[in-house]
DNA sequence: TCAGCTTATGACACCGATGTCATGACACCG
DNA sequence: CGGTGTCATGACATCGGTGTCATAAGCTGA
């Protein structure tokens, strides 16, 4: 491959003068510019960003690294799309700074992100963003003072700079939401009690009820998924039985996330109750494969992951020009609700008095 | 950060003694080698890529561009999982082969390619992986004579080596094992007629047939997809319900994919049949988001990505090393049948007699 | 006309590793 | 005892760019 000094020989000229064409950062006489180019061009000359990253120092890369570690039960195959869409987010802002973004796989085993960060620094990237593939906890290890980090859609005990969804207005928000349309049994088929947005969804659902002043019950609040996903079928067709035989069944079924509503559907449907006629249906997500493939479509709540690898890499940017250290708070971004046809709306009136505006 | 000339002076010894430890490549005493250790651990010293690549001249980069490169009107969202099955599978041979993959994203603009590639080679890349979100025809600027590339889920007019999913196979195969299971009336609802899988499934359909001797009846197949996704719904109920008025009616549906097939379960369901015990339903693609948690689960033929990642990443390294330039035929990677419970099974002995056999 | 300035260009060192070659200290062997 | 070979180590050049400084040419103004 040809190096400046091919170029510099073959235009007549000094190595140094090719750089100053290169860079632009010193004034270069129009002929000898143009000898320049076409020697380069000739050559199909493309600059090694090693050599010049050795005498500048920075390397205008990026790492990142991307979990698609679950824990070991669970699906591989469900993972994988909402870190997809935090990339494409993160690269967006990337590409703008005018830097590089390098992307490692961990492919599942978490023993190997040592072994990514150590890869990353030989390369002496600029900073760091570690993205997990659902709302959680991560315990990672040390980096280097000089590089700094953050977390997408996780967060850990040290402080770390981090991106989080905003999982309990999401839920507050399509509950209210329901509430304005008319419904006020509304059932919750929780995801597992081990996840972290579980809980702060739950959390949202009471926030709307009491706004309402709605009553709490318990008995319309169930755990529809399984750690081990063999019996996961029967398991929620008993959850939905019990709660359609309520003196006071519900009028609308909340799930705890768009894939379990697919399921609901079917459940739902093998008994005979239409959807929306009959039972209404939402999810949580925004999986639009589903979502929006549904017959009729679902109603749901947005995860805002392409926003959210926005603001992570907003926030590396920051870090990196060395401003605003000093704030940790991790940044809480929330997405709106998407209504879709899945839920009957009692009161339609009602529905211009609330507002609900969330964008990004 | 700390250098090696900085490790060599905290243990009173040479930069290339230092060197020598870090790459094992000449016998060091074991005192020394225990003093090199300590100050490396001490300064927390990891060696810089940049300047052992300029000496070595290789980089150990392996780069991998990624599409998400779709059709105007096509959904962003409904794309992105194949890729990322498809890296995983590159990354698990690239990083056995003790390279670091780069993964650049695209994001959906075209024109962003060679940038992207003028990006890689500045890294000196030691050879390059195009991904393509759907099997298709792509046209790809030229690069540097000493870079390999391999095209992934995609080919080009060039005859740049590329790895392909045998849609003709894999369709034959779902076919004709429902044959197996008695089904003679069987409808296909394709995709559109612009995409590269459609013609080549449709031939495997036709395949199928003509081998068990069954005619082939063109009102049976009908496309199920619209390039403007409004109508979608529409178009499709329309098709089905031609369908079931036939004098004679199809006791199954093959479905274009599973997204499509998620829709017939609904338009199926709403019209009052029961899946399967009424009427089958099949898919292609294997999402098993959809698949496994349709109620019934869906029979579908998987697409082997990963696989063909392995495959991918397997002849590039191959080319790289220098071996087999002249191969240039694509490498045509066939995925099993998944039998699940939307097909109804009539003759469940005439099964055992078919072997299909499909698996990497 | 010449000091003083700008413009255009080149010589040279340097970034952090590693390949080549040289050197000194031993051990072995005839 | 001296020649030869192995081991352990260091000096130095080199990879491909860029920062620093020097230099030569051209232009201005008193």
């Amino acid at each position: 491959m040809a190096t400046i000094y091919d170029v510099a020989k073959a235009a007549n000229v000094s190595p140094k003068t090719v750089s100053r064409v290169l860079n632009g950062d010193a004034p270069v006489g129009d002929k000898t510019r143009d000898a320049v180019n076409a020697a380069m061009a000739e050559l199909g000359y493309v600059p090694s960003n090693a050599a010049r990253m050795m005498r500048s120092n920075r390397s205008g890369l990026i790492g990142l690294i991307t979990g698609a570690i679950s824990a070991p039960t669970e699906n591989v195959q469900v993972a994988g799309l909402p870190e997809l869409m935090l990339v494409q987010g993160i690269q967006q802002i990337i590409g703008l700074s005018g830097k590089t973004l390098m992307i490692a796989d961990s492919g599942g085993q978490r023993d190997r992100v040592p072994h990514l960060i150590e890869t990353f620094v030989r390369h002496r990237v600029e900073g760091l963003i570690y993205v997990a593939e659902y709302h959680q906890k991560v315990q990672l290890p040390r980096l280097p003072d000089d590089v700094p980090m953050v977390l997408a859609n996780c967060f850990d005990d040290a402080g770390t700079p981090a991106v989080l969804p905003d999982d309990r207005r999401g839920q507050h928000d399509l509950v209210a939401r329901l509430i304005a349309a008319g419904h006020e049994r509304i059932a919750y088929l929780t995801l597992r009690e081990d996840i972290v947005a579980t809980g702060l969804r739950k959390a949202g659902y009471r926030d709307a009820l009491a706004e309402a002043h709605l009553p709490y019950d318990a008995s319309l609040v169930q755990c529809g998924e399984l750690i081990n996903p063999d019996g996961e079928t029967q398991v929620l067709w008993d959850a939905i039985d019990r709660m359609l035989r309520l003196p006071v069944p519900p009028t609308v079924f909340c799930c705890g996330n768009d894939r379990l509503a697919l399921k609901v559907y079917g459940i739902l449907r093998s008994r005979g109750l239409l959807v929306p006629s009959e039972i209404s249906v939402a999810g949580y997500d925004n999986y639009r494969v589903i979502a929006e493939t549904l017959y009729p479509p679902l109603t749901t709540v947005e995860l805002p992951y392409t926003a959210m690898g926005v603001r992570a890499a907003q926030r590396l940017i920051g870090l990196i020009s060395g401003e605003g250290r000093e704030d940790l708070a991790p940044s809480i971004v929330a997405g709106p609700v998407q209504w879709r046809g899945s839920v009957t709306d009692r009161r339609p009136n009602n529905v211009s008095q609330l507002k609900i505006v969330r964008e990004e």
